[in-house]
RNA sequence: GGGCCGUUAGCUCAACAGGUAGAGCGGCUGAUUCUUAAUCAGUAGGUUGCAGGUUCGAGUCCUGCACGGCCCA
C-alpha cells in the first residue's frame, strides 16, 4: 500500500542520521526570499548570464524535482512565491551530490546557498554551491499539475490546500489586507479596539441559538456570544466613546455557502452619531477599501459586475417589498401578509408581524445585487434600534446588501431604557412562544441603559461575506481557514 | 430536516450493457550536466467509503449507514 513509501522514507531519515546529517535541524539563515531574488536579479541578468560573485542564499519547499544524472534542476517555494535552483555534482561535489539525489523528495524544505544565474531561456535560478536539508517530509504531495481539487480534503487538510493552490495562499493573504485594512482605517478615525467575553452568561445582540459550554467553578451553563453587540454598549455608557471590536462570533444554526457555526465580524460604536453617520462611516470604509486593493471600484463577482462607486442606492424596507410584492408591510393587516406569503409557497413557523415581514424580506432580498442600503426596518424585527424620528413603526436602521446578501447591519442605537425594556418583553414573549432565536432579556444591559447611554451609531459587517465578495469565492468555506467539518474517523498517522 | 449528485492507487481521473480494476502525476530502479507538466526504459502500489442483499459473477444493480458537494427549507 501507499504506506509503503511512507515507511520508505522513515528508513531514508535513518540513514540520513547515520550519515551524520539531522533530517529536522533547528535554522537557516536566509539572504533572500523567492520575491526577493526575483526583485533583485531579474533585470539585471539576461538570459545565460551569471553573478557568480553575488551570494545567495534561500530556503523552501521542493516543488518539483528535474534530474539530469549529474545536475538536478529543482524548485523551491516560499510564502512568497518560488524560484528555480540548480545543483551539479562537480560543483557539489560527488558525496554531497549524491545524498541531494537520493534523499531529497518532493515535498521537502531545502536551503540552499549560492549564485544567481539565468537559464538559456530565461528563467532565474539559484546555482547551488551548498544546501541543507532542513524537514523530510513523509507523505507525497497532491498532484503538480491539477492542484487538489478534492473539497473535503481542502477543507479538513487546510495546509495541503494552501501548498497545492497557490490561489487559495493569496485568498488567505488578501482576507489578511481587508482585516488590516479595516483596523488601519478605524484607528486612523479614532476607534479603540477593544475585546469583550465570548463567553456570555446571558446572550445578545443578534437573533440566534447560541453555544452552550460549561465552567465548573460556577457549575453552571455558559453561552458562547452569538454577538458582541450588548457589552460594546455598555463601554459607550462607560465613557467610551469610538469602539470596535474585531472578532469571532458563534451562532449555532446551519451550514450553508454563507454560514459557519464560527464567524468573523466587526462591531462598531460610535457616540453622539447616528445611523446615517454609521451609512457614511460603512460607504467610506468599503469604497476605500475596494479601490485599495483592486484599484477600481468595479468588481466581479460571480460573473457580475458590483460597482462600489458612491453614493450607493438607499430604499427603505417598506418600499423595496411594496414594489417587489404590492404588499405594504407598515398598513397592511397579518392576512394580508400571510396571504401573499402563502401565494409565494412559504411556510411561516411563527405567525407574528415580525415573522412574517422577515419571510417578506427573503423572498426578494435576492433582488438586490449592488451594493444597496436597505432602511428603516420595521420596530418588530429590530428590537436593539432606535424607532425612527419621523415614524415610530420603523426603525432607524440599515443593512448593506450586496449580492443579495447581508454583508453590514446597523442602527441609531436605542438607548431609552424604557422603550428597550418593552423589546426585550416582546422578544420574552417570542421566545415563551418557541421561537428559540428570539432575543434573551438582559438585565444588566437595561441597568447600564438607565445610566444613560449617549445618542449612538452601531455597526456589524460579517468579515466572512465581505470577503466572499473580494474574493469571487462561491462558499464561505472558501475564506475560512478551517471551516467546521465533521470529526475524521479512523486511523490518521499509523498508530 | 428534504431532494439530487458524488466517494476507484498518495493526488487527478478512466473502466460500454454486470465478466479477473487502468492511465498520468507522484514513488522506486536505471540512463541523462540548461530542464521547467523535462525526456527515455523498467517496476511496485487497490478490501473500488462501510455493512448487507440480488447474481454463476458486482466498481457497475438494490437497501441501509458514513462523509462530502450542490439545491431547497
Amino acid at each position: 500500500m501507499a504506506d509503503s513509501i511512507r515507511q520508505h522514507r522513515i528508513q531514508e531519515i535513518e540513514e540520513l542520521r547515520k550519515l551524520g546529517i539531522d533530517p529536522y535541524p533547528y535554522r537557516y539563515e536566509r539572504t533572500h526570499s523567492s520575491r526577493d531574488a526575483h526583485n533583485a536579479f531579474d533585470d539585471v541578468l539576461k538570459a545565460g548570464e551569471v553573478l557568480e560573485n553575488e551570494k545567495v542564499s534561500i530556503a523552501g519547499r521542493v516543488m518539483a524535482l528535474r534530474k539530469h544524472g549529474k545536475s538536478i534542476f529543482f524548485v523551491l517555494q516560499d510564502a512568497h512565491g518560488s524560484i528555480q535552483a540548480y545543483i551539479r555534482k562537480n560543483v557539489v561535489g560527488e558525496d554531497k551530490f549524491r545524498i541531494f539525489d537520493r534523499y531529497v523528495n518532493i515535498g521537502d524544505h531545502v536551503g540552499v546557498q549560492g549564485f544567481p544565474f539565468k537559464s538559456k531561456t530565461g528563467e532565474l535560478t539559484i546555482f547551488t554551491e551548498n544546501f541543507k536539508i532542513l524537514c523530510k517530509s513523509l507523505r507525497t504531495l497532491p498532484e503538480k499539475w491539477h492542484g487538489l481539487k478534492d473539497k473535503e480534503i481542502i477543507y479538513r487538510q487546510r495546509y495541503l490546500d494552501l501548498i497545492s493552490n497557490r490561489e487559495s495562499f493569496e485568498r488567505f493573504i488578501l482576507r489578511s489586507k481587508v482585516i488590516r485594512f479595516i483596523r488601519e482605517f478605524l484607528d486612523a478615525r479614532g476607534f479603540i479596539e477593544v475585546e469583550t467575553p465570548i463567553l456570555h452568561s446571558v446572550t445578545g445582540g443578534a437573533n440566534a441559538r447560541p453555544f452552550i459550554t460549561h465552567i465548573n467553578v460556577f457549575d453552571m451553563d455558559l453561552y458562547l456570544r452569538i454577538a458582541p453587540e450588548l457589552h460594546l454598549k455598555r463601554l459607550i455608557v462607560g465613557g467610551f466613546e469610538k469602539v470596535y471590536e474585531l472578532g469571532k462570533n458563534f451562532r449555532n444554526e446551519g451550514i450553508s455557502y454563507k454560514h459557519n457555526p464560527e464567524f468573523t465580524s466587526v462591531e462598531i460604536y460610535q457616540a453622539y452619531a447616528d445611523y446615517t453617520d454609521m451609512m457614511e462611516l460603512t460607504e467610506e470604509m468599503i469604497v476605500s477599501l475596494v479601490q485599495e486593493i483592486f484599484g477600481t471600484l468595479k468588481v466581479k463577482y460571480q460573473n457580475v459586475e458590483l460597482d462600489f462607486t458612491p453614493p450607493w442606492r438607499r430604499i427603505r424596507m417598506r418600499d423595496f417589498i411594496m414594489e417587489r410584492l404590492n404588499v405594504d408591510i407598515l398598513e397592511d393587516p397579518d392576512e394580508k401578509l400571510m396571504q401573499v406569503l402563502e401565494d409565494n409557497g412559504v411556510e411561516v413557523e411563527f405567525r407574528d408581524r415580525g415573522h412574517m415581514i422577515e419571510k417578506l424580506w427573503d423572498l426578494v432580498e435576492d433582488e438586490l445585487t449592488a451594493p444597496t442600503f436597505l432602511l428603516d426596518h420595521p420596530v418588530e424585527i429590530s428590537p436593539l434600534a432606535k424607532r425612527h424620528r419621523e415614524d415610530p413603526r420603523v426603525t432607524e436602521r440599515f443593512e448593506l446588501i450586496i449580492f443579495g446578501r447581508e454583508i453590514a447591519n446597523a442602527f441609531s442605537e436605542l438607548n431609552d431604557p424604557l422603550d428597550q425594556f418593552e423589546r426585550f418583553k416582546k422578544q420574552q414573549a417570542l421566545r415563551e412562544a418557541g421561537d428559540e432565536e428570539a432575543q434573551m432579556f438582559d438585565r444588566d444591559f437595561l441597568r447600564a441603559l438607565e445610566y444613560g447611554m449617549p445618542p449612538t451609531g452601531g455597526l456589524g459587517i460579517g468579515i466572512d461575506r465581505l470577503v466572499m465578495i473580494l474574493t469571487d469565492s462561491q462558499s464561505i468555506r472558501d475564506v475560512i481557514l478551517f471551516p467546521l467539518v465533521r470529526p475524521e474517523s479512523g486511523e490518521v498517522v499509523g498508530e
